[in-house]
DNA sequence: TGTACATCAGTGAACGCGCGTTCACTGATGTAC
DNA sequence: TGTACATCAGTGAACGCGCGTTCACTGATGTAC
């Protein structure tokens, strides 16, 4: 009763769709994405193997519902780190910090949590990964809207911003997550492509 | 004597080591990383498993040896592209119209050889992938310098210019590669990008 | 130039392993009466 | 409120498969004499 693993009984798991997720999340975070599989989530989950398919069809669905949850849980993440990021009172300062503050999380999340980052924009399902990533796309559209209600978004790159921001913090992050970049060189590295991105949006 | 696959003799292969990396190569561009394995490599290559080993030590092995080949031909493939691009007059308008090719070419091998280029970066040796991706890196540093020769380069962005046009372009590489963003919107996204890297290095 | 022989690059069979998936089943749940 | 029973989420054993690697071996190569 203290520490209910199993919700209803211990023969019926109550919630397994669920803690499957979870526990494969769990188990490519810590041991990469080949180690993932039927047996192993089965096993970490403590249900045999063949109870999985009452709520995956195979491994291949499985495998897509992590990533659409990886997904999800980035953007959380870059939500809650840009909104924890202290303000000043100069609201055109603010929109340059909180702009900042979501490329440094992106950053963050790719270090902490490589083997996930990896696999959170790969091609699972047939679906083409709607919008880059929803939310985090969303987040980087709101965040150069504020540029630009600033006058921090130069006019004649206003469309292109967007795709350039993205793609120059985003070659970063999977360089980080592959650790092809030394640790101590991820910060300059994070700092020099910022000034890049905003002399390029016309910030600076 | 017409078409010898054997070149001494049916029992000897003669080059089994460069065959084998050859075999790896095409399957990996063909079927994916997943695909590579001793016995796959083997099969392609028109010998039994076990004759493998006297070249590799293991699979890991090979597979180092695999994504070490891709690096240097990704760079030759930069290179190629980059001399084949026709020249104006204006040495400044060259430094860049070369500039763009190299970014050109790079997002053209993550198009045609996407699996190639997604294991291109990835860790598989202890070593550190050092400098980035060798002859790939020569180049853009080279590229960088010639901007700098005609006055395309801001004195302020030098030092961080190569970084800026690295993770730029690379990011949209592996968003290309990863199948994440539509054939279409791939062409003009590139000139999003090198419209903005161009401004962050003060080109424009 | 001819031969004995060490060297080396192959063969082929076998090993143990872990995998995804199926199947007949069983035990708990919750609803109808 | 109590009971019969359909439903549903589990079990556990088995399937066939392909894998990396090892091992005793064999056949070709090339060198020393």
């Amino acid at each position: 009763m203290l520490t209910p693993v199993r919700k209803r009984s211990d023969y019926h798991h109550g919630d397994l769709g669920h803690a499957a997720i979870r526990a494969a999340k769990n188990l490519i975070d810590s041991e990469g994405l080949n180690s993932l599989g039927i047996r192993r989530v089965a096993e970490a989950t403590g249900v045999s193997p063949a109870a999985l398919y009452r709520h995956f069809e195979n491994l291949e669905q499985l495998k897509a519902e992590v990533s659409a949850q990886i997904r999800l849980e980035l953007g959380e993440f870059l939500k809650a780190k840009r909104d924890r990021t202290p303000l000043s009172r100069s609201k055109s300062r603010n929109a340059l910090i909180r702009f900042e503050a979501l490329g440094e999380a992106y950053i963050d999340y790719a270090r902490k949590h490589p083997r996930l980052f990896e696999i959170a924009f790969i091609h699972c399902d047939e679906k083409p990964i709607s919008e880059f990533g929803d939310l985090a796309w969303e987040l980087l559209q709101e965040s150069i809207k504020e540029l630009d209600e600033v006058g921090l978004l130069d006019r004649k790159i206003a469309v292109a911003a967007p795709m350039i921001a993205w793609s120059s913090v985003h070659g970063l992050a999977v360089l980080v997550a592959q650790r092809a970049i030394l640790q101590r060189e991820q910060d300059q590295a994070l700092r020099q492509i910022m000034d890049g991105v905003e002399r390029a949006l016309g910030a600076r």
